[in-house]
DNA sequence: CCGAAGAATAGGGGTAGCCCTGAATGACTA
DNA sequence: TAGTCATTCAGGGCTACCCCTATTCTTCGG
């Protein structure tokens, strides 16, 4: 039987690095990739279409569920595990809208990783235990209830948003995202319109407030 | 003996309203007046000079831990007593850093407000049961470290920080605070110089982080 | 008592944000 | 098939932000 192959992506180097000796050592995966942010990871899962994408959520530039919620429409073979710091509702909702497949918490021990590597790579769904109680309690008082997690905001808008918030300026967000300036300010308008915001103020209050960026770096 | 006047500070009109009630049919209280802000608050203080000033923390254009620091600092006879949703560290430590006399939860009942009302009046301390462990600790903890809460800025600093993460524009800012708006510019340009974050997005990032502004509106 | 630091004010210059209209492409759907 | 929506790009105009330098006044600590 062949190895599972994993692509990882965390913007700690050390954590990283780490992990990847750790998976590794557990024998039958193989890192076949790593990556510091979402857009790396995606470059990542397109040139090796891995089985599963590792993938942390606080990430600047593109954040882990961004990278995830894309791998899900784009790739749907590649499944993604999210390895969060926080167990946080929002989180965890946005994460299982956007279809992936396993949220571990960062302490969790290397045998719970491989245990949710495994897991996925069957095709199951693996929830760290600290995490599911609460997300089925909410999901199912959430029923019937429009969830307007975010409201409609379309990919690209997102990731304006996050990289505004973050700070960068049009002509840098121009270049990350390799589009013409005037493109940026155009979603950037966009996005001001739907959400009713019209300053940079109220843009990154409003990014904190939907856990689009971490503000505790 | 004399009835205990008291300033009332909450953006929440209904909790204004309904804890001046209270504290009016606990007896020996009088609300001599109500703000809606921290400025209007520093506004009744100045005017009214009560006994004890009850605030909240997160209010909009000037927060209660600002109005706090002021009273403090330029009416030492007037108390001030703190009503926080949150038993936050930061938040502790700041009030009791800005020379607080009491700090509540908004969880508290009648009984304990009369309790830390009384208790300030007599010229003591009241931190409710909930915070004061916590802050114990703390504070033993950072004994000798410099705690460099939040780094070096003035109250016009804050106050511009805070304003600026509130989406208000220089105008704006210059209508509040009753100043030329090329003084609010030099205010900001400044702040951004100490704080050596030089855009909006940064700066509401680290009004968020150190809790100047609360997202959760 | 006199620097040091904070607060307030001001002018000028460059850039970025924000708004408007307009338009082309591709994808999905009623 | 026509229409909606997402995405991309463009030009022009106005305002706000941001940086730089400078001056006056007050306050506070050595």
């Amino acid at each position: 039987m062949n190895n599972i192959r994993v692509v990882l992506a965390d913007d700690h180097r050390l954590l990283r690095e780490g992990l990847c000796t750790t998976l590794h050592n557990l024998g039958g995966i193989d890192v076949v990739g790593e990556a510091a942010d979402g857009r790396e990871a995606l470059d990542l899962v397109k040139t090796h279409r891995p089985d599963i994408l590792l993938t942390d959520i606080g990430m600047k530039g593109m954040n882990g569920l961004e990278a995830a919620a894309r791998v899900a429409k784009d790739y749907p073979h590649v499944r993604v595990i999210i390895l969060s710091m926080h167990g946080h509702e929002e989180y965890v909702l946005r994460a299982l809208e956007f279809g992936v497949s396993g949220y571990l918490l960062k302490d969790a021990g290397s045998a719970e990783v491989k245990l949710a590597i495994l897991a996925v790579a069957r095709g199951e769904t693996y929830l760290t235990p600290a995490v599911s109680k609460h997300v089925i309690d909410n999901y199912i008082s959430r029923v019937g209830g429009a969830s307007q997690t975010i409201e409609r905001l379309t990919q690209r808008h997102r990731e304006v948003l996050q990289l505004i918030a973050e700070g960068n300026t049009t002509k840098e967000m121009a270049k990350i995202l390799y589009l013409g300036v005037k493109t940026v300010e155009s979603h950037r308008s966009q996005l001001m319109h739907r959400l009713n915001i019209h300053d940079i103020a109220g843009l990154v209050r409003y990014a904190v407030r939907h856990r689009i960026i971490d503000v505790q770096n």
